[in-house]
Formats: C-alpha cells, sequence, structure tokens
DNA sequence: GTCTATACGACGATAGAC
DNA sequence: GTCTATCGTCGTATAGAC
C-alpha cells in the first residue's frame, strides 16, 4: 500500500474548512480535491460512503473539537467568570472574529444525509448543555440555564449570518464580549 | 402572446419560498419549474438572466415585503411599545414561529450572484435601519441604537439556525417575545 | 407566453492500472 | 493508497414549434 500523502486528520480538517465556507452544496468533489489535495477517486477509497459520509466525519470531528479544545475549559478549575471568559477567547478565535462561518448553519443548508444531520443536532445540543451548565453554577434554575445557553448560541449564530451578508463583524464581537453576561446574568459572576 | 399562468407577483413569491426551504443551490431549475407551474424554457423567458435574476427579485420582493408589511407598524401613530409589539407578532407570522427560514440565511449560502448578494445586504441594512430608529425613539444614543438593532436582528437569525439544526423553535419565541426589551431597553418604553 | 426537445458542461460516483 | 479515465445523471441554459 503507498503511504498516505494526507493524514485522516488533515483531511477532515480541510473539509471541514471548505464546508464552513462554502457550504455542502458548494463543496464539489472538483473542490474538495483541490482543498484536500487528493483527487476524487481517493477520497472515495477514504470514505466509501461518498460525500456525504465527508459530511458526516466533518461533523463529527467538529464535536470533538468543540468539546475538546473550544468549551474545555468548563471543566477547569478556574473561577466560574474566568472560565466564562476563556470559553469566550477560544470562541473568537475558533471563529477568527466572525470571518469565519459555523459548521451548523453552512452544513445545514441542502441536504448532507442524515448522519451529518444528526451529528449537527448533537454538536448544538452538546453545546447548549455546557453552556447550560455554566448558567445553572451562576444560580440559575434549569430552564432558565437551558434558555440563556440557547440564547447566547443564537446571538452568536445570528451574528455571523448578519456577518456573512452585510460584511459587519462587530455584532460578532458584541456577542463574544456579552457571552458572560449573557450567561451568567446580569450580575455578574 | 399567450396569456400569463402565473402573475408575476405569484412568481416571485414561490421563488421567495422554495429559496427559504432549501436554498440557492438546492433550487435547481427542476424544482422551481415544479414549485412555479412553469417550465424551464418559460422562466427563462421570465428571467432572461437565468438562476441568478431569479433569487435577485426575490431577495428584491423580500426587501418590499419587509419594509411595506412586515416591519410597516415602525410608522404607525401608535406608542412606541405598541409599535414594537405589532412588528413582533409580524415577524412571528412571517416565519411561522420559526419553521420558516429567513432568506439572508438561506440565499447567502452558495452563489447567488452579485445582484441578489446586494439585494440581501440592502435588505439587512434596512431593517436594521428601522429597528435602530425604534430603539433611538426609546432614548438610546445613535451607537447603542444601531447595536441594539443588530443585536435583536442576530438574536432572530441565529435563533432559525437553532431551529432548523435541533427542531427546538422555543429560542425563536424568545427572541420574538423579548423583542421590545431587547430594543428598548430593559426598562420597558 | 408556454411548451417539447435538446445542447452541453459539471456533478457524484466507479473501474481498473500502478 | 493514489492515480487516470470514464460512466450515467442532473445541472443550467437554448432552440424552435405553437
Amino acid at each position: 500500500m503507498a503511504p498516505r500523502l494526507v493524514t485522516d486528520i488533515q483531511l477532515v480538517d480541510r473539509l471541514t474548512g471548505l464546508f464552513r465556507q462554502v457550504g455542502y452544496d458548494g463543496a464539489s468533489l472538483g473542490a474538495i480535491a483541490a482543498a484536500t489535495g487528493l483527487q476524487k477517486s481517493s477520497l472515495y477509497h477514504r470514505f466509501p460512503g461518498g460525500k456525504q459520509q465527508m459530511a458526516a466525519e466533518a461533523s463529527a470531528s467538529v464535536i470533538q473539537e468543540f468539546a475538546g479544545s473550544v468549551l474545555a475549559p468548563v471543566g477547569s478549575e478556574a473561577p466560574l467568570h474566568e472560565r466564562v471568559t476563556a470559553i469566550a477567547a477560544n470562541l473568537d478565535g475558533f471563529y477568527d472574529g466572525g470571518a469565519r462561518y459555523c459548521l451548523l448553519d453552512m452544513l445545514s443548508v441542502g441536504d448532507p444525509g442524515v448522519d451529518a444531520a444528526s451529528n449537527l443536532a448533537a454538536a448544538a445540543m452538546a453545546w447548549i448543555s455546557v453552556f447550560a451548565t455554566l448558567a445553572r453554577e451562576a444560580g440559575a434554575d434549569e430552564a432558565t440555564a437551558r434558555a440563556r445557553a440557547q440564547d447566547a448560541i443564537a446571538a452568536i449564530e445570528g451574528a455571523l449570518v448578519v456577518s456573512r451578508v452585510t460584511g459587519d463583524r462587530s455584532a460578532f464581537t458584541r456577542a463574544i464580549d456579552g457571552l458572560a453576561e449573557r450567561l451568567l446574568g446580569a450580575s455578574g459572576s
């Protein structure tokens, strides 16, 4: 067997990056081949399930990156407010200040298949769950915590839409800067 | 000339509905023909510029509908808080409680052409402008008003993304119910 | 103005050599 | 494991009859 020109991790990362830029339908196999450096037939060797499997694995990798990196500070020993601030900084980096879009949005337009769709739903739920945990630590009851979590995520997702349409990223910056207040309540930590 | 089987208004309305459902790339000419009741060649007679012109006119019609109907209460004689409440009710209907998506999001994924893109940007700016006007009436300074307007729109757009991905529309309902507070400030009207 | 029929390229996906 | 070459389909868009 010939050596792999691209590692699995590199491959999925490049897939994720492309899907985030142009969406599912916009990422043609030709564009995927160009972005990954592999020919179409090589991609089918790696992903026998075709483009839908690529979307499924790309979305699965985002769950990993989110839980294991972006949202990781939730479980640290730092004070509540510091953990939220750390997550906010991670989110700002992950979305590059609003310049990079979210896979939840970009991949859910079109028909990426049931696997990718359920992965996206699971990723969103997990994100909500982490944010809700932080809100609960701030003293909110279960329902309020879930509401604050969803609203904080919606603020970010919506700001990314506004950014994509108008080119104005200031709403995204405000969504990040206001994360702690939105999650923990106006009173602060 | 044979009589028109579908009026211009019906045609653009059906186009808009389809684009909102499946996005630009998802709306193939076959699907457009099925949704409008016209054959592909008839569509090219109405829209010589092809699919991109269809997207451009669909997006242009949304500006009209938003300014002339959904956001119309902004200019009424009613008290400020009542006008915002009326707009919130209109938005709830326009998005059907979060079940119908926003053209700003769905049409900006893919390549709908420069005309549609600039129409979407103009629609977003107009929406922001109307919301900012309401915030200013509540006493906010220019910068604060614009920020509140963008954030209120982002809350709605983001809630629609969350709705699409998770199927949970509660975030949308909260975005609508909280519109007045978000726009006019926590103190109310 | 709408239709049937068609051109032609791009799409996702596969076959088979190396 | 990767490649070149190709398949069949569906994409957008056109031609021309009525």
